[in-house]
RNA sequence: GCUGGGAUGGGGUAGUUGGUUAUCCUAGGGGAUUGUGGAUCCCCCGACUCGGGUUCAAAUCCCGGUCCCGGCCCCA
């Protein structure tokens, strides 16, 4: 039996349906904040990648050499491409540029829940603003997407790059050794990070002191640890968010991102139902575009992982509405058929949705099926019926039947 | 990369101390019903993850692969 490669899935028509649904909500809620939707191509140049996230990243990658020699990989994520085709093609559009994309990704990694090696993410960036406006801009809108897709259960939280850059400075860390210790502190790894503190001479009370804003999280109050322009910075992103009906924000310093290039405010949402992969979306302020040979500009953006924050709405018993089929069209009898196409066909052509019998099937099994695909009613067509000009319409749900002449069955169904 | 559990018709399952034709439900196709679905009855369709080994005999025991579920590592 052929079967699919590891870590992808098949969609089948209802889980279709509702992946479709979920992802005009989204799109939607892009559009209502004046994002446009861009589309880059599946694979990209390897470099591109590995100029973002380093050269560790290619054994994740789906990697290989094209016909021509080039290196050239799937991508992994959407950011690098949406910003390589900003600087392309975009970066002398009026500013803010505003662009949101879909799509899939891909990744060579272990599969497990919410972690698939095929995944979709959804994400939105903000190119050429600065300054906690677009931040806040750019929080609200994930903020909100999450909120229309009706999960119920998940935290936002913030956290400021700077925050700990600066501290590391003070205490002598150079620019150059702060991934390294970023990384770990990212993770809470404490009895990781202390050695490396120590061995840059870094005095027990500092690391004290560093550990200790790490683990701080709380209400705008907590911002009172953050004294200066950073500080005042993540209250005027709050003031701003709360302003735009987002309310419900952490305040997480320990929020750390280990690349080099982010510059700002980092996000993450999770959705603790998850476990493991609780993450659904991360986001934060950088500085890519010079590293893809633009010129420098500011970027807020997101992707939210579409896959995991199904994975939640699921968990919480949340349902989409269905598509029904609004007409089957059943023939009574062979010698009506062709008169029932043309039935068929001008409901279809009024975009109405329509189906037909096309199994042979009896009358009783006919409408027997009908029942099964969901049609809202079915359209009985029989000699006695065509003779007076007529059809006889059945709600499927109520079983109320009624004759409608054949000139008016579309406007039927229109009202 | 490490680690635990698992895989039986399309979906859900019984059977696993080796032993007839692998159980049941559901879905699907048809009939009972020559113009009225959801009920009932009947018929049909359809499965032991793959490869090797042990054995007179393997769904069942052993080894290896694949895939799935969970945890760790990683997570741009």
């Amino acid at each position: 039996m052929a079967q699919r490669p590891r870590g992808t899935r098949d969609f089948l028509p209802d889980e279709m349906e509702r992946r479709r649904h979920y992802e005009g909500v989204l799109r939607r809620r892009a559009e209502t904040f004046g994002f446009r939707e861009i589309s880059t191509p599946i694979f990209e140049e390897t470099e591109l990648f590995v100029a973002r996230s380093g050269p560790n990243i290619v054994e994740e990658l789906y990697a290989f050499e094209d016909k021509g020699g080039r290196g050239i990989s799937l991508r992994p994520e959407l950011t690098a491409p949406a910003i390589r085709l900003y600087v392309n093609g975009m970066s002398n559009d009026p500013k803010p540029v505003k662009a949101f994309y879909f799509g899939q990704c891909f990744r060579y990694e272990r599969p497990q829940s919410g972690r698939y090696r095929e995944f979709f993410q959804f994400g939105a960036e903000l190119i050429g603003g600065s300054g906690p406006e677009s931040d806040a801009e750019v929080i609200a809108l994930a903020a909100a997407m999450v909120r229309d897709l009706g999960l119920k259960n998940y935290k936002v939280r913030l956290g400021h790059i700077g925050v700990l850059r600066d501290r590391l400075a003070s205490v002598g860390i150079p620019g150059d050794g702060m991934a390294e210790i970023l990384q770990k502190l990212d993770k809470k790894a404490f009895d990781e990070a202390r050695p490396i503190l120590e061995s840059r001479g870094v005095g027990d009370a500092d690391i004290e002191s560093i550990f200790g804003l790490v683990s701080t999280v709380g209400g705008p109050e907590v911002l009172s640890a953050v004294p200066g322009e950073i500080g005042e910075y993540m209250g005027r992103v709050l003031a701003l968010l709360d302003a735009m009906g987002v309310g419900d924000v952490e305040v997480d310093l320990g929020v750390v991102r280990g690349l080099d290039y982010y510059t700002g405010i980092v996000f993450e949402m999770e959705a603790p139902a998850l476990g493991a992969e609780k993450q659904i979306c991360g986001g934060g302020s950088y500085a890519l575009a010079e590293v893809f040979g633009g010129e420098p500009v500011f970027t807020t953006g997101f992707a939210i992982g579409f896959d995991r924050i199904l994975l939640a709405m699921e968990k919480e018993g949340l349902e989409h509405p269905r598509k029904a089929l609004r007409a089957y069209i059943v023939p009574v009898s062979d010698d009506v058929r062709v008169e029932a196409a043309r039935i068929v066909a001008s409901l279809r052509d009024a975009g109405i949705s329509a189906d037909i019998d096309l199994m042979d099937r009896k009358m009783g099994r006919a409408l027997k099926h009908a029942s099964s695909v969901g049609a809202e009613k079915a359209v009985i067509v029989g000699a006695k019926e065509l003779s007076q000009g007529v059809a006889t319409v059945r709600d499927m749900e109520s079983g109320e039947q009624s004759e409608v002449p054949l000139d008016c069955l579309v406007d039927h169904f229109l009202s």
